[in-house]
DNA sequence: GCAGAAATTGACTAAGCGTCATCTTTTTGC
DNA sequence: GCAAAAAGATGACGCTTAGTCAATTTCTGC
């Protein structure tokens, strides 16, 4: 039957229309006023029609950050594949991730509140596996590079150490920069006037410390940088203002 | 007057019942159903009288906050007084916050949730700057302690790279792993059995990443860890059952 | 074109935030 | 020691919002 089928994607697009509508709220308004006589009305459904699709406020927050997770996923992947020496991958895939939060401000909004437990406890149990399915994923990615350096003699891993327990290292430095950058604390009056360039500046002090070859001091990474984007996000740098 | 006095003793005496009533519910039910009518119920009081304290929910977590950023500073402070060399200093700094982070596990709670905007914009203007004071002054016990490796020569910053934004890796780094730890994502799943650990070892590389000497490999950090839980933090050590 | 299924709606209930008129306690003045 | 005034405490109430569900509209297959 066609006409099902057209159902089932008017239905996912209502779901995109939805998500998409929050996530502006959410940015405009912010959390505490964001609520769901508001979405439906700037969706124009009823508020019935918004429960027919997701079971609770929460839900929804948990439905919009899995989907950008999963978007952070593909810059991720997009910067795993660039050419070059498992570093520079690694690099790349900082520099996708930056990018990423930066076109997609509402990311992190959503990541503090979903962060928090009581919120994600509401959520359905489906949308919770899928958001730590997404979060094992992208983390696999990262680790799976780290892991081609350690194959490859790049870099060793202390005994005991684990590539995830890096990886994690990697992902607690850009989760808390970010984190910091998307709240209300006013970095400038702490001394920071750059974070993003600090958060560069850290990873590679970071990878440097593990021994993670070529060291910074040996490769000019200021210079893969400018390749990276040129040549792995010409779009998006664009956008961003970076060339 | 003594009457005024004892007037104010008992204010500030209520006060602290009910923040620490709110801390207490903020662990047990969590955000969501952290309410003023509960939290009226559970101190004894009556709505009005809690509403004579905070204008509003959101004032109480500040306060809470508040309060225990304090506390993590006289943390910090106690580890930065350590006896020893300024790297030393800086891991007794981490041992310390780890401590506190342990032994005030609705400190995470709290600040995942006031990192959030429209959270934090309801708050008074008086509070938000009594917090961000906190920060601020937290900052710097750490930067004061990079700075000093960098007087004694033990570390030479790159040139365009202020102790601040050091500072605000090593920030960043444990910020993002304890947010992660208090909030609802499966660590273990991630393939991270110990993230305290992974926060230590990861400091420690991006220090020596920093060139900051002595490096962990010109001496044995888990001892200094050893001494630091001895003679600095005894009491929490043992209250942590880490000894 | 019609019967029944499916989708949509918005009035309604419940619950929580914040207010304020009222009641209670304490202080003051004599 | 007492009355008046000031200060403090209270909880019912108004208002907003999450979530429900009976009634209505739209769609589907024949």
């Amino acid at each position: 039957m066609a006409a099902s089928e057209r159902k089932k994607r008017e239905y996912a697009q209502r779901e995109d229309l939805i998500i998409h509508t929050a996530r502006k709220l959410l940015l405009d308004v912010g959390y505490l006023d964001l609520n769901m006589d508001r979405i439906a009305e700037v969706t124009e459904y009823s508020k019935g029609t918004i429960y027919q699709h997701f079971s609770c406020k929460e839900e929804i927050l948990v439905a919009m950050l899995s989907e950008s997770a999963e978007k952070a996923g593909k810059f991720l992947l997009r910067g795993s594949d660039m050419r070059g020496k498992p570093r520079e991958r690694m690099a790349a895939m900082a520099v996708g991730y930056d990018l990423f939060v930066g076109l997609n401000p509402d990311h992190f909004k959503a990541q503090l509140l979903v962060q928090n437990e009581s919120i994600m406890r509401k959520a359905s149990p489906t949308l919770q596996r899928k958001l730590e399915g997404c979060n094992q994923r992208n983390m696999h990615i990262v680790s799976g590079v780290l892991r081609d350096a350690v194959a490859e003699g790049h870099v060793k891993l202390k005994e005991g150490v684990t590539a995830e327990e890096v990886t994690f290292g990697l992902w607690t430095g850009a989760l808390g920069a970010y984190v910091l950058m998307s709240s209300e604390v006013n970095l400038n009056a702490l001394g920071v006037t750059d974070p993003r360039k600090a958060v560069w500046d850290n990873m590679h002090a970071l990878l440097d410390g593990f021994g993670w070859r070529p060291l910074s001091k040996e490769l000019d990474y200021e210079q893969t940088r400018g390749r990276i984007l040129k040549e792995v996000f010409p779009q998006e740098s664009a956008q961003m203002g970076m060339v």
